[in-house]
DNA sequence: ATGATAATAGGAATTATTACTAATAAGGAG
DNA sequence: CTCCTTATTAGTAATAATTCCTATTATCAT
């Protein structure tokens, strides 16, 4: 594995932002700073990043994944409304998967709904 | 809402089995009984019983939907080695989000790891 | 500094899903 | 039961996210 600067730029954005994003918006950003990065070098980074465990992908009811850098354990609300993603502390009592003999490497919780402003504004 | 044969037969098809299966999975089990059933047919259908809460979505790190004939609240765990989706009962304590106002619809818990035999078996 | 090779740019290919439209069929009124 | 309205379908084209391919570039161990 090598350090490159496209690897650099995709992971410090993720960082330095505490909200998540498509690949696509991911290959923008990072096309400020470097105009010709490729978003096949986007795609192929983010699945190393997580590989890796310096990222994490959202998946949700959208047809693209989400990524956010902010790794430690949460859980997902998606607004329908705004469309925004939030992040909530995850209370997951232990593992109903682990007290079965399975190995849970990582797991995910996301809520559907209306966040506070939208169900206000409705 | 009219009743088809083609919605019939997706609901009951997804109610008789107790795994999950993709949009063209189900197309090509509902096309043993109805030949010339169109996907875009499965689709709509898939999206509208959604929406009457009749069956759920299942969205993991594969970039396809999974669809769940079993609509009671209970959490799913993707194998990693096998890519079966197992059924577990939940323990989500009292949400989060709902704490801080946010309207909850659904919520959705998705454990990634090892099956028990794929565990040994490796 | 140099060479081996991992990673990239650019673009083509794939795949899941959605959109479109003429034809069909569900189901209520008569 | 028959007819009519219109929701739904079949078939196909379009879209969008993601992956694949290959010649070129750039990292980093020596």
């Amino acid at each position: 594995m090598r350090v490159t600067k496209q690897r650099t730029a995709i992971l410090d954005f993720l960082r330095s932002k505490r909200q998540h994003y498509s690949a696509v918006q991911i290959y923008d950003a990072v096309r400020v700073s470097i105009p010709n990065i490729s978003l096949g070098t986007v795609y192929r980074n983010l699945a190393s990043l997580i590989e890796d465990g310096e990222i994490i992908s959202v998946e949700t009811s959208d047809k693209c994944v989400y990524y956010d850098g902010f790794i430690s354990n949460h859980a997902h609300f998606v607004c329908s409304g705004c469309k925004q993603i939030f992040d909530f502390p995850i209370e997951l009592a232990s593992s109903e998967p682990e007290k079965n003999g399975f190995k849970v490497e990582k797991s995910r919780v996301v809520y559907y709904g209306l966040c506070n402003s939208c169900k206000n504004n409705n």
